[in-house]
Formats: C-alpha cells, sequence, structure tokens
DNA sequence: CTTGTTGGTCAACAACTGTTGGCATAACTA
DNA sequence: TAGTTATGCCAACAGTTGTTGACCAACAAG
C-alpha cells in the first residue's frame, strides 16, 4: 500500500511545526523538515508551494480564551494565567509564532491581529470601560507574553522551576489588576 | 587625510549594531553591514575575524541597575519599572540581545546570566530572603522581558501608546509585589 | 495490456552566504 | 627618494538555500 496523500501532508506539517517552534523561521530549511518526515524535499514544495506557505499552514493559532462565566469575580485573574500557561504548553504553534515574530514583521503584525482581536474584546467585557480596555489588554499581553518569553523561549531557571499552579498564584493578581484595577 | 582603523572599526560596529538590533543574528549579513558601514566586506572579517565576533562586540550589554538606596519602600517597584523603559530605549544592545537570543541557544545563556547575575542579588538584597531571591528575579524578568517585547519588537499598539510614566505606574505595583510581597 | 493518475525521487539551477588571498594605494619613515 | 606599512578593494571559493523540471514506480480503469 502507498502512502495517502494527506498521510504524508500531515507528517511533513508535525515536522514543520517542531522545527519552526524549535528553531523559528530562518533557522529552519526545507531540507529539514522534509529529513524529518522521511520524504523529499521536492514533496514539501509540492504540497505547500513554497515555505512561507508552510509556514503559515503550520502557525495558525487560536488563545482558545476560556468562559469566564461562572468564574468568581476575585479568581479570574488566577483562572486566565493558569489557562495561558496550559495552552503554551498544549500546543506548539505558539513557539512556532513567537520565534518567528521577533524577526519577521509579517508574523509580527499576525501576533498583534491575535491579541488585539481576542484579548481585547475580553478586556472590554470584563472592564466594562471601552476607553481603557486595549490598553488592559496591552498589560496583559506583556505578562503573559513575558512569561512565554522567559519560560519556554529563553529558559530562566527560576521560571522554568515554578509549576502551572505557582505561576497562576503570583501572575493571578497582576492580570487582576491590569482587567479590572487601577494603577496604584 | 586616510581614515583612522578605529573610526573604521567604530562606523562598522555602529552599523552592526543597527542591523542585529533591527533584524537579529540570522538575517544580519556582514555584506548589509558593510554596505551601510560604506567599506568593504572584507574589512569587517579584519577588523572583527568572523560574525559571530561581531555580534559579541555589538551585543555588550549591562543592565545598569540604579542604586536602589535612599527610594521610598513604596515607590521601589516604579523606581525600577521606570528604569528599564529607560534602558531599553538608550540602548540597542538589548534588542540586539532579545532579537537574537531567541533563536540562538548561545545567546540565550548569555541573557540567562545577566539576569540570573544582575537582577538576581538585587532582588535578594531587597527580600532579605535567599530562598525565594531567584524566584522574585524571575518573577520580574518575565514582566519587564515581556515589555520590551510587546512595545519594542512585536509593537503591540496599546503598549507603544502608553508613556513612561504610565507604564511606570502601572507596573510598579506589579514588580513592588514580585521584589517584596507574596502572591495573594 | 495499455493508459492515466498519483505519490515519490533525483539532479541540478541560481542566488546568497561567510570567508579568504591577492593586489592596489596612500601615508609614514629612514 | 626608496621602502615599509596600514588601510582598503576586488574577485573568487565553497557551502547552503529555496526552488524546479525531468524522470520513476505503483496502482486503478479501460
Amino acid at each position: 500500500m502507498r502512502r495517502s496523500s494527506e498521510d504524508t501532508k500531515a507528517s511533513i506539517l508535525a515536522a514543520a511545526r517542531e522545527r519552526f517552534a524549535a528553531d523559528g523561521y530562518d533557522r529552519t530549511t526545507i531540507r529539514a523538515v522534509a529529513a524529518d518526515a522521511a520524504i523529499d524535499p521536492a514533496m514539501v514544495m509540492r504540497y505547500f508551494g513554497n515555505k512561507e506557505k508552510l509556514f503559515a499552514a503550520a502557525a495558525d493559532f487560536d488563545l482558545q480564551l476560556p468562559d469566564l462565566e461562572g468564574v468568581p469575580g476575585d479568581r479570574i485573574g488566577a483562572t486566565l494565567a493558569a489557562h495561558f500557561v496550559e495552552r503554551w504548553e498544549a500546543d506548539e504553534a505558539l513557539m512556532v509564532l513567537l520565534r518567528t515574530a521577533v524577526t519577521n514583521e509579517e508574523v509580527a503584525g499576525r501576533m498583534r491581529a491575535i491579541f488585539a482581536g481576542q484579548l481585547g474584546p475580553m478586556a472590554a467585557t470584563l472592564s466594562g470601560d471601552p476607553a481603557t480596555a486595549a490598553r488592559r489588554a496591552g498589560l496583559v499581553a506583556t505578562q503573559m507574553l513575558g512569561v512565554a518569553l522567559c519560560r519556554y523561549v529563553l529558559r530562566l531557571p527560576p521560571v522554568v522551576e515554578m509549576t502551572r499552579e505557582e505561576i497562576a498564584a503570583w501572575l493571578g493578581p497582576t492580570l487582576q489588576r491590569y482587567l479590572l484595577g487601577s494603577p496604584q
């Protein structure tokens, strides 16, 4: 039996996700992806057109923000923090995006769209104040992307060693204040 | 008069810093740096040996943490936040490091050393508790590197639009709690 | 058996990269 | 003035990359 085209396409995509997540866009080569998928580089081109399109297919990402209805008002920050950490660790797509957005303006734009489109509305709903919602969402982004950067990319030891629960406990009040509180 | 070798070396270094800060390590080419410095690529090699050494020379960085003696106990976080933002904006070296550390394990190690060596001791002094100092320093790193990432690299609009004072006001209490407070 | 389609390989291209060695030229020194 | 040295340019190398087109082999339909 010959492999179906869908199977190879999927295995290429899996290999691409790993490579992009580990090495970023520039350091990932079509040849390396093909080798990981045990296939000829030309197949990658045939199935995905070019490197950019392969990346686009590998970097499909959704924050999947949780439904916060029913969460006690003072637990929103901690719930959100826990969700983010879980989300980062469940899916390589975020690492793919983060590692690439740093040196690729187009991908940075995609990142901006994700956070503006998904975190912004949530902040607006929670705070009830459309005027400051974008800023509140931005503050949340700084803290959560900072954790992703330090924990998964730079691997700062103290940040790596914390458990999800500890992170949620420490960051909960921070997000809480950014979303619902005031500077002081 | 011929240019002195020091002048050329300095102009190469300036061009390299800009390129590395804007594009990261991989996308920066010796040829582009040379063109910016209006000089032949071979000169870059003669003066700096190879690309890695050029990078090392361009990425020399010190957090220059301020002396917090005399700062009112409840203003430590805000003072620190303001200092960081000022520091990022005064020197391209941080962007050079950040843009590269994301896809280069060696540079990531350098980043770890900077934060462990400079932020760790400060946290130990402030909190007076050596057991939790590293973790506190790590938390501060997540928030401040997160700001650097969102403001200067990803350029999330709400984060870019905030003034230094607003950032200091919002992040002050966060850093304050990470350094001196408890999770809850 | 032939024919067309599908999944796959191979070899090569053109462009770009870091890097090197030889050659020119201006300036200083004896 | 002659020689030496510092400064610089040019052309080329070897390796890697994305990408392409020609070719091969298995399977299904006629």
